[in-house]
RNA sequence: GUGGGUGUAGCUCAGCUGGUAGAGCCCCGGCUUGUGGUGCCGGUGGUCGCGGGUUCAAGUCCCGUCACUCACCCCA
């Protein structure tokens, strides 16, 4: 077999299909620049004692080794990130003289990591992270902020309806602790299996594993049933009698955030407080955020983050932030694999000029030149074929206008070629609708795309 | 890493208990003397993932291998 087939876990997209990812790359881009997020992009590599420094071997990171390196030789101590966050506390503490805190970036990139490839899990993949970090104190208001900022990029994006779901960490460990439990990580580790595993299931395994008492099962799992779309979870987890300290302050925050968000108009993006939310083990110490999509519920939480206050540490200063990242490649490979997202064209030219034959090439060459200079993207055809070709080159492409050069009796005509409308017009002023200056999102079925 | 599935044309697939490879779509040309899309006619294109074995004969059976894929695990 000569042709190369595909990589596992390393997606790659056609024209087509890239320019409906670059839609989305551009949208997140205005909506986290517009809230004030600076860009900055880290290094692919990070030295493995950073990635590996909570102990996690478990991270599949990819590491790096010089093929020239002797047989059996060592690694080179680095390895490619596998995510955003763990460079960006680097990021931090590398800056922390040259940066201005409360410090808020975004930061779109690539991670990998050394896992078996699924739908929407690879091995090379695309995220958009923002995230707010702090020196010694981060206000709780940016937990609000960033929800917020997540929440408007998400509801215009050209996907299937989004479920963001809300929780608290300290709400969480502070219900358990109430609940006379001594280990409320195994706790939420264990309810965080809800999504896969039926109730019952995972009420042995409190019981076995948490080693809780018949009671204390019932009013955990009572309480990852809880979820709501306004701050009447409150009242409901009031309702199960458990006090605590910490629980207060996690119920007065996850209110904030709901009651602050849920105000929003956020088109297609729901934001609910979901106490089953959990989070893993991670170094998450507050607000918890995952984010379900319509129809693919398979693909796990494509949005997630939360605060953590002990992420950058130097020994002198601590960091404490609160960041929410988007999995653009798990969103969008699923999507246009099921042919349900793709752009409108495979080329950015809004115009082909037709060419009349190879002499007059300099006139097609000018008038695609006047159209350049007021911003429309334009090609000249390729070879002087017939026009029916040409109109064909243009169509295969998705270009949407063809322009047929002035002759001796004829005026300069422009045709669009989705009506076959063809009209007079002029190089130096004509202009297509707004709507066709670039290509367009084509969504399909499968979920309300918008 | 542990299990299951699948590999035939660019794409989707057919090929019964072994008998020297097919369809639709796509693509190219013509009908159509500089204007595409519909229609009709014709055409290009495959060492049947790779290697080995059984057999007079293997896309078909056996072994191995690679790739892709699904589930577990974990997560974006």
């Amino acid at each position: 077999m000569s042709r190369p087939t595909p990589l596992s876990g390393f997606p790659e997209l056609l024209p087509a299909e890239r320019n409906a990812e670059l839609y989305v790359l551009d949208h997140l881009r205005r909506v986290f620049e517009l809230h004030g997020f600076a860009s900055i992009e880290t290094r692919a590599v990070e030295t493995l004692d950073q990635l590996l420094r909570k102990g996690e071997i478990d991270k599949e990171v990819y590491v790096l080794r010089r093929l020239q390196a002797e047989e059996g030789g060592a690694d080179s101590g680095l390895g490619l990130h596998y995510d955003l966050t763990v460079p960006f506390a680097r990021y931090v503490l590398e800056n922390s003289g040259k940066l201005e805190f409360p410090f808020r970036r975004y930061q779109i990139q690539k991670a990998w990591r050394g896992e078996r490839p699924q739908e929407g899990r690879f091995r090379e993949f695309t995220q958009a992270d923002i995230d707010i970090v702090a020196k010694d104190d981060l206000a709780f208001h940016f937990d609000v902020e960033v929800a917020h900022v997540m929440a408007e990029a998400l509801s215009g994006l050209p996907v299937p309806p989004l479920r963001l779901g809300v929780n608290n960490r300290k709400l969480l460990e502070g219900f358990y602790r109430g609940l006379g439990v001594d280990d409320p990580a195994a706790v939420m580790r264990t309810v965080d299996k809800l999504d896969k595993l039926p109730a019952e299931r995972v009420a042995d395994l409190l019981r076995a594993e948490a080693g809780l008492d018949v009671d204390q099962t019932n009013r955990c799992l009572a309480l990852a049933q809880i979820s709501a779309a306004d701050d009447s979870f409150v009242d409901q987890v009031r309702a199960l009698g458990v006090e605590h300290d910490l629980l207060d302050t996690g119920l007065d925050e996850l209110a904030e955030v709901i009651s602050a968000i849920g105000a929003l108009e956020t088109g297609s993006v729901t934001v609910a407080a979901d106490l089953r939310i959990a989070r893993g083990l991670d170094y998450y110490t507050g607000t918890v955020f995952e984010t379900q999509m319509a129809g693919f519920e398979h693909l796990g939480s494509i949005c997630s983050g939360g605060r953590y206050d002990a992420l950058a540490d130097d020994g002198r200063n601590r960091y404490p932030g609160v960041g929410i990242s988007l999995g653009v490649s798990r969103v969008l490979v699923p999507l246009i694999a099921r042919g349900q997202l793709t752009a409108s064209r495979s080329v950015p030219s809004a115009v082909l000029v037709a060419l009349v034959d190879e002499g007059s090439r300099p006139d097609s060459n000018a008038i695609a030149q006047s159209l350049r200079a007021r911003g429309i993207a334009a090609e000249v055809a390729a070879t002087a074929q017939k026009f029916g070709k040409q109109i064909r080159y243009a169509e295969r492409r998705g270009i949407p206008y063809v322009w047929f050069p002035a002759g001796l009796e004829s005026a300069h005509q422009v045709k669009d070629i989705r009506d076959g409308g063809q009209r007079d017009a002029d190089p130096s002023t004509w202009s297509p609708p707004d709507a066709d200056m670039t290509p367009a999102i084509n969504t399909t079925a499968g979920g309300e795309a918008q």
